[in-house]
DNA sequence: AGTCACACGTGAGTC
DNA sequence: TGACTCACGTGTGAC
C-alpha cells in the first residue's frame, strides 16, 4: 500500500477531499489489521485483511458459542451437585437425629428411678450386673 | 456503493483487469458485511463495513474473554463442590457405621449368655424388667 | 444547486 | 520483463 503522507496540494479541491476519503479508508483497513493481530506488523495488503477478518468473525463467533455451550453443562452439572449434596446433608441430619435418640435412651436407662431399690442381696448383684452391661453399651455407643 | 456489475469491454486490458480486482474486493467487502450482520441486508458503506468490522472483533474478544473467565470460577465451583459432597458422603457412613455398632451391642444385650439364670424370685423379677427395658431401647433406637 | 460515495482508467512502485 | 497492488484525479449517479 503505498502512502503519500501528507495534506493536500490544494485544500478544498474535489481530488483533495478524494484523497482525504482514502486515506480515511487506508486508516481504518490499518486499524483492522491491527485488532485483528495484536502482535505481528499489520498487514498492508487491503484483500488479506478482508479475508482475515471475514474468518475471525468467524472463528471468535464459534468459539463464543462453545464456550457458552460449555458454560450451560457446567450450570446443570452445578445444579446437580448441589442437590445432591442437600440429599446428603438431610440423610446424615436423620443419621445424627437417629444417633442422639439412641444416646438420650441409653442415658435414662444408666440413671435408674430414685424409688427403684433392690431389696434381696441377689437382687442386688443383678442389679448391678445390668448397670455395668448398660455402661458398657453407653462406652461403645459413644465412639470416642 | 455502485455496481457496474458485468464483465469487461476489453478483456486483457490493463483497465480491465483493475476492474476485476475492484470486483473482487467488493465481493469481500460484501462478504464481510455478512458475516458481520447475519441477518440484515448487507451494508454498501466500505467505510462502516470496516468500522463494525473492528467494533465487532473487539466485542467478540472480549465475550470469549468473560465466557472463559467465567468458566473457570464454574469449574472451580465444581471442584469445592464434589470435595463439600465427598466430605458429607464420608461424615455420613461415620455416622451409619456408629448406628449400625449400636444396634449390634443392644441386639447382643437382648439375647443373654445361657449360662445367666437368677436363682431367686426378686432376681429372676428384676431380670424380667432389665429384659423389657432393653427391648424398648431396642424398639427405639431401630427407629421405623 | 452542492455533496457524498463509488467506479473508472492510469501512473507509479514492487517483486 | 509482466503481473500485481496501490494512489490519484476525474466521471457519474443518488440524495
Amino acid at each position: 500500500m503505498l502512502r503519500r503522507t501528507g495534506s493536500c496540494s490544494k485544500p478544498g479541491t474535489k481530488a483533495c477531499r478524494e484523497k482525504q476519503r482514502r486515506e480515511q479508508l487506508n486508516e481504518k483497513f490499518m486499524e483492522l489489521s491491527s485488532v485483528l493481530e495484536p502482535t505481528r506488523t499489520p498487514k498492508t495488503d487491503k484483500s488479506a485483511i478482508l479475508d482475515d477478518a471475514i474468518r475471525v468473525v468467524n472463528q471468535l463467533r464459534g468459539e463464543a458459542l462453545d464456550l457458552k455451550e460449555t458454560n450451560q453443562k457446567l450450570l446443570e452439572e452445578i445444579k446437580s451437585l448441589k442437590a445432591e449434596k442437600n440429599e446428603l446433608r438431610e440423610e446424615k441430619l436423620v443419621l445424627k437425629a437417629d444417633k442422639e435418640k439412641m444416646e438420650q435412651q441409653l442415658k435414662s436407662m444408666a440413671v435408674p428411678s430414685p424409688g427403684f431399690m433392690p431389696s434381696h442381696p441377689a437382687a442386688a448383684y443383678h442389679s448391678f450386673l445390668s448397670r455395668k452391661l448398660c455402661f458398657s453399651i453407653m462406652r461403645a455407643c459413644q465412639l470416642e
